[in-house]
RNA sequence: GGCGCGGUCGCCAAGUGGUAAGGCAAAGGUCUGCAAAACCUUUAUCGGCGGUUCGAUCCCGCCCCGCGCCUCCA
């Protein structure tokens, strides 16, 4: 609200209330969608990481203009045009590693508790009904454009203030309730025929799931003003109540430096990368790697250096696990793990600046690795390198899940998804076999053989080799 | 026009009043039977102009450029 960074102490000591903007569920979700998400699951899981209890809502928008237009359109009910899309948009989070959150919350489950909102605005003076609508007045809130801080006065006259075919008093009063057109889907309420507008489901979710103050709510940027300053008008004018104690906004994916966004057709599903081979985490990397209050370019090249950045991460991890070091600990590298676990810390906590934190773990990396090849790595190194891996991967979650199984099901087919672990492992053997008889013709046509099928070896020094999928 | 975000190495991107993290890419090298992986080396004075300061990329002012919101939008 201030438009700066504040310390973070929730209402309820250790507990954090938070509430998330979802999507409007009339199409696939595109990854400038996934941004914000990607955003909210890393918050999830540093306040988490952090002890806290964290209850998240997320609201699903299924029912508004579009999706009565084409769900009428596939002369479909609203339901089922919508299940199919939040059943799509489900399977993209899942595919993310997006942790669920405590309560998903429809829309259209709510029609009672937004009608009931309404009344309660009503009751007290905010509203006005015109031509069967329910419109709030925003005049009766001297506070309104607090957040996104504009100056309704100065915007009435204004000459792109909405020419509606509503009649409103107000240009800048919005509806909480919408009176049915002909042939349109309408829920018969107390506060008459209609369905709701747009921001009184947030407002009535929030607050029935969460209280009448939150301690966080996120969102897109797109969504500061209108929808989030109306949001504030109506809780706040029905509790009385301040509505929300931080509000996280995160800056938009771009295209070619332009917005992603569905209108100007510049968007990309996960589904369609998937297709084309990109691997969910490289996906994750690129949207999690770039703090989330910063415009963020989203190009092949981009993806495909996340990709490059996730493989070195995991190469290390399997290096670590596979490779036979001297017994005993270093002191020194236990205190570096230690260290970047810190900086790792130290990053996140500083308002979620997620390119800070990752490269205190390239560092940690970076001078593991120099420790192992010098022979200055200990086995016992290994433990405590491993787990400051593992700090990493609670808050990032690219390192596992790339499985051929999970690949699959995303209609990723891998390119060794016909050779067995067994198979290669008699492979390997076979190639060993050679290599030790210095057959390096036989060694390297199954090498080739291997790499076909999307496995990759690595020989170590002490004549020991390892094997990763592609 | 109002409000907001941003302009740092080829690309992505941190950061601090005292001469600039990290990732990707590129080139050369080490290791290796050859690879792979890894490591080492090489590549920036921070949009422009003024000002404050002993000293500014980081503070102030002006200017230029990009993006977004102000209408549905993550």
């Amino acid at each position: 609200m201030s438009g700066e960074t504040e310390a973070f102490v929730p209402l309820t000591p250790g507990e954090v209330r938070s509430y998330t903007c979802g999507p409007t569920v009339y199409d696939f979700a595109h990854i400038g969608n996934f941004r914000t998400f990607v955003f909210q699951d890393v918050m999830r899981r540093y306040l988490k990481s952090k002890g806290f209890r964290v209850i998240q809502v997320m609201n699903l928008t299924d029912v508004d203009d579009r999706i009565i237009q084409k769900s009428a359109a596939a002369g479909v009910s609203i339901r089922e045009y919508t299940d199919k899309y939040i059943q799509a948009f489900l399977d993209d989070r899942r595919a993310l590693n997006l942790e669920p959150p405590e309560y998903i919350a429809r829309a259209t489950e709510h029609i009672d508790d937004m009608v009931k909102l309404i009344q309660r605005l009503t009751a007290k003076g905010f509203t006005y009904t015109s031509e069967g609508s329910t419109y709030y007045r925003i005049a009766k809130f001297p506070a309104y454009g607090k957040l996104s801080k504009i100056d309704v006065a100065g915007m009435q006259t204004g000459a792109r203030v909405d020419m509606d075919r509503y009649d409103k008093d107000n240009a800048r009063d919005f509806a909480l309730w919408k009176a049915p057109k002909p042939g349109e889907h309408f829920w018969e309420t107390p506060i008459g025929p209609g369905r709701p507008g747009w921001h009184i489901e947030c407002a009535a979710m929030a607050l029935m799931y969460l209280g009448d103050t939150l301690d966080i709510h996120s969102g897109g940027v797109d969504l500061t003003f209108p929808h989030h300053e109306n949001e504030i008008a109506e809780s706040e004018a029905a509790t009385g109540k301040q509505f929300v104690r931080y509000w996280l906004h995160a800056e938009h994916l771009l295209v070619d430096h332009e917005k992603m966004s569905k209108s100007m057709g510049n968007f990309a599903t996960l589904r369609e990368l998937f297709s084309h081979g990109h691997k969910p985490s490289s996906i994750r990397f690129l949207l999690a790697s770039v703090p989330y209050r910063r415009q963020l370019n989203f190009s092949p090249e981009g993806l495909q250096g996340a990709a490059s950045s996730v493989e070195r991460l995991r190469n290390f991890v399997l290096r670590l696990r596979t490779e036979k070091f001297p017994e005993g600990i270093s002191p020194t590298m236990a205190e570096r793990a230690a260290t970047a676990k810190d900086e790792f810390d130290r990053g996140l906590a500083d308002d979620l600046n997620t390119a800070q934190a990752l490269a205190a773990i390239f560092d940690l990396v970076r001078e593991a690795n120099t420790a192992m090849d010098r022979g200055e790595f200990r086995q016992g190194d290994a433990a405590a390198v491993l787990e400051a891996l593992e700090t990493f991967d609670a808050i990032f979650a690219v390192l596992r899940d790339d499985d051929a199984e999970k690949l699959r099901s995303l209609g990723i087919e891998p390119a060794s998804a016909s050779l067995s672990d067994a198979e290669v492992e008699t492979l390997v053997a076979d190639r060993q076999a050679a290599r030790k008889r210095r057959d390096f013709a036989e060694s390297d046509r199954l090498r080739d053989k291997l790499a076909e099928r999307g496995v990759i070896l690595e020989d170590s020094r002490d004549g020991g080799v390892r094997w990763k999928r592609k």
